[in-house]
DNA sequence: CTGTTAGCGCGTTCAA
DNA sequence: TTGAACGCGCTAACAG
């Protein structure tokens, strides 16, 4: 069906080692033949098989990912990051989705070695702790970094999540907010980095750390932030302020209170995180931190490929992204 | 550096043919050195070199997924769509971003059929009309598929255009809105598509279709909506309701009617395409055409597949999803 | 039932 | 400067 090398000798009547020294652009072929293959190949429409080249080269160009959803904005815009170097390198990129399941994460990276990906680039599933499976996946010798979500001894690149909790919980504070709340995210490495930033910024003001006003909530659902805040809200004392690990919380949240009758920013602050598409023409334009995915997206596929071409050793420090506070009016007190 | 065939056939004192037909469950081999081979690939952690098996079996299992622009909201759950049917059926997915640019489209097109894809899924950056492209495709043999925009004599699924634009504007109508204007895409399909329903849906009302009426935007910038709407609120007899081709235009577009202090939707009504996330939270919720984008690409990806298999023959009539018009406040008149 | 043989398309020796 | 020969890891035909 395809035009090979073999064919293209066969037009000419040389060998197929020649053509291909020729393709290579070999220094020991006369520039007269040459000229003759390049003219042939162009004519014949011959495209160099990448799956025979993989085979006696070990190398296939290809990078897998794997994330838990890829429509999810945060994922979506990590993987155009990811795509902006690889491209750039002559990579591409082999696509999973884990729909949050850590067994068919595993399944998957296993099916990704054997299709050979030169290295593997991953938003875990996996429970933060459950650090057994990457000391397995270590002997494949295939070269992997986590983004996203951290484990210890790792390569890894993400947000500075402790950085985050503390940016977006100093702010509120700042704004004169004195009974701050918290909604978490489950039980991963990002939503538990945010939450120990919240307790830092609380301890450094000296104010007290009320174990009712954390509340968790699924990561991506307004819904869990929805129910989180008019759970808050029902206290006896309820809380000033809310900083959201999530901005889909802060959505939720933000409908909550309004169905309240309380209005941001004076009755009740309000900070997410993610910096998500159209935040500022939400009803109130909703404060966040933004954790730079694009970014982080890049370095990951930079760490990744200088591992796999042997610029990078096999040290494990995370990359830390320095997230970036924006305040809008969900959080801007005008009455101190 | 990984385990192959023939480890494992050495360490069992068997040869690597018998293995090979062990592990693939043939029926001509003894259980006993079946299970033999089983038990010593899994210690050994066999896995099947897909480089070597595709090579000579002329299939990947890969599909090749080419579009403008990965992290728009569109395509991101476009390709979650594709991902839920093609990895369901063993498929993988290798991703490319061309950036709006149809010259990085054919090249990347190009390469993806030499790493021998089993077939492709394109959202085309070529200009409606340029069909020339993909007559010189037939003959790669590689299955195609286009998503989104149409292209004459192509396999093809997406929403059905002229369907949206007509029950958007048809929509305008019934909530009694008399001067309605609609801020179109750019020289795509789509665009193309929805003016053409706009177009027919006044028509059919006997509504006089006024040139000055019709702006051009980008599609995912709220810039182009907000300038545009300006532009249509300066004239000597502004309109009474948008059809903006998009969610982000519509976004811009009910910015700008704020900042003009007119009123939605008794002022002015308003109403997108896209059905974007959390437009039901923005300032004013949005009304708008959903265009059933995780269908599009469940859909593509099943017919591609089953071109590759064999099961759909060559004929190319367009699959086009039928769009579900969904209203909220920017568009419902209290006041006939 | 099992082993032998021959390629898939390409890159890389080594001779000529 | 060019060509012949071998092997990457696997599948598939055929022979025993």
């Amino acid at each position: 069906m395809s035009i090979r090398l073999k064919d293209i000798a066969a037009a000419l009547g040389i060998s197929i080692s020649t053509v291909n020294a020729a393709l290579q652009n070999r220094s020991d072929i006369s520039k007269a033949t040459r000229a003759r293959v390049l003219k042939k190949a162009r004519d014949l429409g011959y495209r160099p098989n990448w799956v025979a080249r993989s085979l006696v080269t070990q190398k296939t160009q290809i990078i897998g990912v794997v994330v838990p959803d890829l429509s999810r904005s945060f994922f979506s815009q990590v993987i155009k990051g990811i795509d902006m170097v690889a491209s750039a390198k002559g990579y591409h990129l082999l696509l999973c989705n884990t729909d949050e399941d850590p067994a068919r994460e595993d399944e998957e990276v296993s099916t990704l070695i054997g299709k050979q990906v030169d290295g593997l680039i991953i938003g875990s599933a996996h429970p933060a702790g459950e650090c057994a499976v990457w000391r397995r996946l270590e002997q494949s010798g295939v070269p992997i970094v986590l983004v996203d979500r951290w484990f210890p001894k790792t390569h890894f690149v993400g947000g500075d999540d402790e950085q985050i909790g503390f940016l977006a919980t100093e702010h509120l504070i700042q704004q004169g907010y004195r009974r701050i709340a918290h909604i978490r995210g489950p039980n991963l490495s990002t939503a538990i980095g945010r939450l120990n930033g919240y307790k830092k910024a609380l301890r450094k003001h000296k104010m007290p750390i009320k174990r009712g006003y954390v509340r968790e909530a699924g990561y991506h659902t307004e819904a869990g932030g929805y129910g989180a805040t008019v759970d808050l809200l029902r206290f006896s004392s309820p809380p000033d302020a809310i900083f959201a690990a999530s901005d889909p919380i802060a959505v939720g949240a933000l409908d909550a209170t309004q169905k309240y009758g309380l209005s941001l920013p004076d009755d009740i602050g309000l900070i997410g995180v993610g910096n998500m598409q159209y935040g500022q023409y939400l009803t109130v334009p909703l404060s966040t931190v933004d954790q730079q995915r694009i970014e982080i997206g890049s370095k990951a596929a930079s760490l990744l490929i200088d591992l796999i071409t042997g610029k990078a050793k096999g040290n494990t420090r995370p990359v830390l992204i320095e997230p970036k506070l924006i305040v809008r009016t969900s959080s801007s007190r005008r009455s101190q």
